[in-house]
DNA sequence: CAGTATCGATACCGCTCGGTATCGAGTACC
DNA sequence: GGTACTCGATACCGAGCGGTATCGATACTG
């Protein structure tokens, strides 16, 4: 396309391109689906040719792969910075449970590419292990985090804390992906409201998700 | 007429083809996922050749749909058919915990099928608002369920029923994918659990799904 | 400033898949 | 029993894909 030699074309740094690309895979693959992007649209969104792309991905499985790995990374540990240690209680619900609301929010497109990966892992066992691990991994961070609050809260975990930490990934997915379907359908308080319910607080964590409108 | 008396049927009957195109596709789509098939596997699952499914549905799209529309329309009615009425409140709550529970443990390919069409319909906006038509029924029948248990039994909703139906929805959703990824994260009981603890109930709906280690 | 390794653009390949045209076999109807 | 119609098998196509070979340009190293 435009193959124009630039004069002052300096080679990229390296991990730059990388970068470039991942980025475009994130937003290419959220929007028209995994299997339904070609490596050709990544590499334009990027800016580059396929060549850049196969350069630093041995296929279009491991940029996947890699793509899931380091969102799946970012998002996590930007989730645990939120349940940082309040001495109150209801603070910590109420910090959690905007957390996940925003995750809900903004991450529209990550629980798409989630939900296809999960799909897609299904057949090839050794991509599911990976992501079996991951998640466990994931989930016992969790764990961890929530024992931590039980201990420096007055919050009693209503259930074992590896427990709790699963229901509250599938309550983070399952309400993101019915809100995807149907923004209408998913008050932002309903997380809150479901978190004081199983925690037996009255009405913590209310009001807590600001309005920002824009879920995609 | 003599359908039975033909000893030799070449021809088999109309609607037959199509069950066993929708039968068909539903097995390779369910393991191979949507878009990893190809008519062609449907078609030699079903026995019979691309020429058949296109005879009987105008485009691979078209079979994905009539075979969602319809596997969500009998899952629906069975789920719906566990709420019966029963005046004992604690046995409500134990009823619809075992059908979700089962929902998701024998309902894994489904939900993966689920999981793939949700990413994909992003793309398509008459697709996208077809699911959301048909996802805002069911949730509506449900709440229309609940609304009826809640006048039957002794049993208080712990949040208004439309929004009730959508935690369920999403609570069953999440916990069918956290557990067809890592099956040991999610006890049987866990989901029985959550439901006491929304609902306010000490140890209601516990232990009720039978151990079936069956899963997929 | 030369030599070398690397990176990424271009061109290309083989293959698969969705979709179509066609045609023979069966069926329903009169 | 003839006839018009339907259904599904076969063969085929064009497009688009993942992946590879190649090669000029560029950065690193001394």
């Amino acid at each position: 396309m435009a193959a124009m030699s630039d004069p002052i074309r300096t080679r990229p740094a390296r991990a730059e391109t990388r970068r470039r690309v991942l980025d475009a895979a994130f937003a290419v693959f959220g929007e028209r689906g995994i299997a339904g992007s070609s490596l050709a649209e990544v590499a334009r969104e990027a800016g580059l040719t396929k060549g850049a792309v196969y350069s630093n991905f041995r296929s279009k499985d491991d940029l996947v792969l890699a793509l899931m790995e380091e969102h799946a990374m970012h998002r996590l540990s930007g989730a645990l910075a939120g349940f940082t240690e309040t001495a109150d209680g209801d603070e910590a619900l109420a910090r959690a449970a905007t957390v996940l609301v925003r995750a809900m929010h903004d991450g529209a497109a990550w629980h798409r590419l989630l939900a296809e990966y999960f799909a897609l892992s299904h057949r090839d066992p050794g991509r599911r292990e990976g992501l079996r691990l991951r998640r466990r991994e994931a989930r016992d961070a969790v764990a961890r985090a929530l024992t931590r609050v039980e201990q420096t809260t007055d919050i009693r975990l209503p259930l074992p804390a590896p427990e709790l930490s699963a229901v509250l990934f599938a309550l983070s997915n399952g309400l993101a992906m019915e809100s995807a379907i149907d923004p209408g359908a998913v008050p932002d308080a309903l997380l809150g409201e479901v978190l004081a319910l199983m925690f037996g607080r009255g009405d913590a964590a209310q009001h807590e998700g600001e309005s920002e409108g824009a879920q995609q």
